[in-house]
RNA sequence: GCUGCUGUAACUCAGCUGGUAGAGUACUACCUUGGUAAGGUAGAAGUCACGGGUUCAAUUCCCGUCAGUAGCUCCA
């Protein structure tokens, strides 16, 4: 057989390749569990799985058996043939083989469907394809976990064994992705947390995550750096209470389509309920007194903490909490206004995630079946922010059904340093709320008229963009955000004067400085100072004490040698000043 | 919330088939005054997550609860 080249990079053959290697996967388990029924075996992202139903327990334990016997299936060389039937033979073959998934699955396909199956040597599955030639081709393949998954997503049907692999057309690759994983293990931000002592989680609160003095830095930080951006922007900042009365939830229509996720409490008699979005309570600002459409636009931003009952397995150190701070803002304003008033907000987007270093795609999320507010409403509104983008030919892809509630979505999907995506800042636009609320303001003719709104995130919450820095940086954050900027080690405790001295000066210039010395060994104490990732050490010794100067270790760069305190100074404070990262 | 796995010192973990606990790190004291990733000695430190049950005896076995975790679902 000729030996072709893999285009790995093509997303069709990358997809092709992983979704025949589940089919080597479901191939081997058959062989070895012939009693096993098979669900669905797609290609995902970075792999593949099987959904399997079998009374005998799958653990990793039998991973290496199961690779053995996929190995076997991949030396075969098995071509991969297709086949069709018609529809009721289909369900008559699938029958007989014992599969009740795949004829659930052929009696719910569309009467016009294809039904086509794909045979590798004695193995026959339902798929539409399409493959690899042959089975020969998948050279590195490697099973990864194994979980339970519920049949079609639902958990009141069966739960089933899902088995995760990844393959790729040589083992180098496959070595090499396995490598990544690894760097994200030790970037993962519970880790970090926990070793630079920036957050704490306690049984007494769980998915409530507690802010240490080193995490405060850096919140603090942020929050400063927001509100500068803000006030540059023309934004007013407000703070609205966490709990409100609940006649309120029920006006702003979170009772009838957020409920579940909601806390409540009772004060004197009265019914109120703890905050899972700021919006309603900006709503009461904005209705406080009347407003000419010279007011307008109007930018009102909050960094409004929010409770969502999270359910207990969804949560996830920072990134998925039970309460977080969401950097909002509700942006009022005339119809003519919205365009610009969108693209205002996806430069402000831009530039605060390309500070960062970080790359994004955006994603206009649509209608969701559970909504409010008509259909010519929702066309207006998604097609409005259509427009703004398309103004500026800003590439998004679309995400069918995803939007809020209360209005259609633009969501900035950022890529961090391992190529890994998170949902972070959002902009939505409702027509809902300015109804529900009864929002006016008067327009040139001296008519009440209703305002338009957006609401819109930047950061998405603090909580959840900290913890992806924490791993974007592994730690090594940009010198204006890190906890500790310098630590000055003394080779020994004769240099500690000077070094206090010197750490002195650095407060004074407004750096976070610590001193180490201990009577401790220079290596250890280099070794410790490091694993703090702490930007800058200072190593302090007879020459140095003469010299006026600091030998330096930079946390991202590595040795820099020797260097004059007063430069050294200077050069953090420009470092800082343009927030370098 | 569902399914699997896990819960032992401040941290990371060992403790086979039941006989009330150990290592390394960190911490404290002393010795060592050392120039770029761990100097030495000693000490203190645990209601083995919590509540039941089985047993002469439970960290170990069983049940429940809580929490963590990998997924499912959901989401900033």
């Amino acid at each position: 057989m000729a030996k072709e080249k893999i285009n790995f990079e093509d997303e069709q053959v990358r997809h092709d390749f992983r979704h025949t290697s589940s089919h080597i996967m479901a191939h081997a388990v058959k062989n070895l569990w012939p009693e096993a029924k098979l669900a669905i075996g797609p290609a995902i992202e970075n792999g593949f799985y099987y959904d399997i139903d079998l009374d005998y327990k799958i653990t990793e334990a039998d991973f290496p058996k199961i690779q053995k016997e996929m190995k076997r299936i991949v030396s075969g060389n098995h071509k991969l043939e297709r086949f069709e039937l018609p529809r009721e033979e289909a369900i008559h073959y699938m029958e007989e083989k014992k599969e009740p998934y795949k004829v659930e699955l052929i009696r719910d396909l569309p009467e016009d469907t294809i039904i086509s199956f794909y045979k590798q040597g004695d193995f026959v599955d339902l798929c539409a394809g399409p493959h690899m030639e042959h089975t020969g081709q998948i050279k590195a393949i490697k099973l990864m976990s194994v979980a339970g998954a519920y049949w079609r997503g639902n958990e009141k049907n069966k739960m089933l064994q899902r088995i995760y692999g990844t393959s790729f057309p040589t083992q180098e690759e496959l070595d090499a992705y396995i490598a990544r994983l690894e760097e994200a293990k030790l970037r993962d931000h519970r880790k970090i947390g926990k070793e630079m002592d920036l957050f704490a989680m306690f049984d007494e609160g769980p998915g409530f995550p507690f802010f240490l003095p080193k995490g405060m830095i850096i919140r603090n930080e942020l929050e400063a750096f927001w509100r500068q951006e803000h006030r540059k922007r023309g934004y007013d900042e407000i703070r609205t209470p966490l709990i409100l009365s609940e006649e309120l939830w029920h006006t702003s229509g979170h009772w009838d389509h957020y409920q579940n996720n909601m806390y409540f409490t009772k004060i004197d008699e009265g019914d109120f309920a703890i905050k899972p979005m700021n919006c309603p309570g900006a709503m009461l600002t904005y209705k406080r007194k009347m407003y000419s459409y010279r007011d307008f636009p109007m930018r009102m931003a909050e960094m409004g903490q929010v409770h969502r009952h999270e359910l207990s397995g969804a949560l996830h150190g920072l990134m998925r909490v039970r309460t977080f701070t969401q950097d909002d803002a509700h942006i009022f304003m005339l119809p003519e206004q919205v365009k610009s008033e969108i693209l205002g907000v996806i430069e402000f987007i831009d530039h605060v995630y390309n500070l960062f270093g970080f790359k994004y795609h955006i994603e206009l999320s649509t209608k969701p079946e559970d909504s409010m507010g008509t259909e010519e409403e929702w066309d207006l509104a998604t097609t409005a922010l259509k427009e703004a983008m398309d103004s500026k030919s800003i590439p998004y892809i679309i995400n069918e059904g995803d939007g809020a509630f209360y209005g259609p979505k633009l969501d900035f999907h950022l890529e961090d340093s391992l190529g890994r995506t998170w949902q972070c800042g959002t902009i939505q636009l409702d027509f809902q709320m300015p109804q529900r609320f009864d929002l006016t303001y008067v327009g040139a003719d001296g008519e009440k008229h209703r305002p338009i709104m957006i609401h819109r995130v930047i950061f998405g919450s603090i909580e959840r963009f900290i913890g992806i820095l924490i791993e974007h940086f592994a730690g090594k954050f940009p010198l204006w955000l890190a906890p500790v900027q310098v630590k000055l080690l003394t080779v020994t405790e004769k240099f500690a004067d000077y070094a206090l001295e010197t750490a002195q000066k650095l407060e004074e210039a407004g750096l976070r400085v610590e001193t180490d010395i201990r009577n401790e060994k220079i290596g250890y104490k280099l070794r410790e100072a490091r694993n703090e990732r702490v930007s800058y050490i200072g190593v302090i010794g007879e020459r140095e004490m003469e010299n006026g100067t600091l030998t330096l270790r930079s946390s991202k760069e590595g040795e820099l040698g020797e260097m004059e305190v007063g430069r050294f100074i200077a050069d953090l404070l420009e470092e800082i000043k343009e927030k370098r990262c």
